[in-house]
DNA sequence: TATTGTTATACTCTATAACTATA
DNA sequence: TATAGTTATAGAGTATAACAATA
């Protein structure tokens, strides 16, 4: 095959970023599959795990995500008995998150995985370039939603 | 706001990546809706310009799209007379795809705007920085990519 | 009035199977 | 038989408006 090349592209640095995400999404849905995880179903029990008890709202900010859409998300993480809704007492509206026996223990056999298949991305770079590659990322993001808030 | 953080998640490059496009993408949609574009739109534009000629197949490669999605996106930008597909001599299955002088204008300008807005990214990056990050994620692609095929 | 969780909805991107016409 | 483009379809992520219960 005539291997063609996207050089325009290739100068964006946006455009750098959204290939190399894309390209390491494959493996990450293969992984978290044997889980029965999907991307946004592991993040959530990530953070859930990380600062139990925040509620939807806190965690929708963690994860710049919108509230409606993690309303679905916790749905099956507690149809699952991975997570509980609990009712909050300082404020009846709110629901706090906690994560189950059974969460915590499914949560660390798939970041065992998780970062087992994470490796494999920086495969080749040393751990210098692998510190300044997450300061970079973390410049970026921050750059972003700087210019966002604009 | 009491400010939670993700830490367990931040660990993964996979993660760091996501979010570093994610936060990106608000920006990038905000330029190119100026010229009533998306990125779909914008990257097969970008590509047809630089490689005039090429196949639907070979542009679905080169974007690593599949080439069913990639139909709807010639449509339109077919639609809007900045592509045309070309009947092909040599191979009567395949359309030629060749950018009109109005595509190729507003090309210019929405490039123009998104390299502008592409720099706003990098901002407080040395150059050595952003071509040591271009080298990085360039190597996360391959090692996905790689990955993904075995 | 404002906020939490929710419902409804819509748009984009992505992925696969199967068809047609050509090779 | 294999390939190029297409159709149909479904899944996942993302975004906004509006509502009930509570603050």
């Amino acid at each position: 095959m005539i291997d063609l090349f996207d050089s325009n592209l290739r100068r964006l640095t946006g455009y750098q970023l959204r290939r190399a995400t894309s390209a390491s999404t494959h493996g990450v849905n293969k992984v978290l599959s044997r889980f029965e995880l999907r991307r946004s179903t592991y993040s959530s029990l990530s953070v859930i795990i990380n600062q139990p008890g925040l509620n939807q709202r806190q965690l929708a900010h963690t994860l710049a995500i919108e509230r409606p859409n993690l309303v679905k998300i916790i749905d099956v993480l507690e149809r699952k008995q991975l997570v509980k809704r609990k009712l909050s007492n300082a404020d009846r509206r709110a629901y706090a998150l906690h994560p189950t026996t059974k969460g915590c223990e499914l949560y660390q056999q798939a970041t065992d995985a998780m970062i087992t298949e994470d490796a494999t991305l920086t495969r080749g770079m040393s751990d210098k370039e692998k510190i300044m590659l997450a300061r970079l990322l973390q410049l970026i993001e921050n750059n972003a939603t700087q210019h966002k808030a604009k």
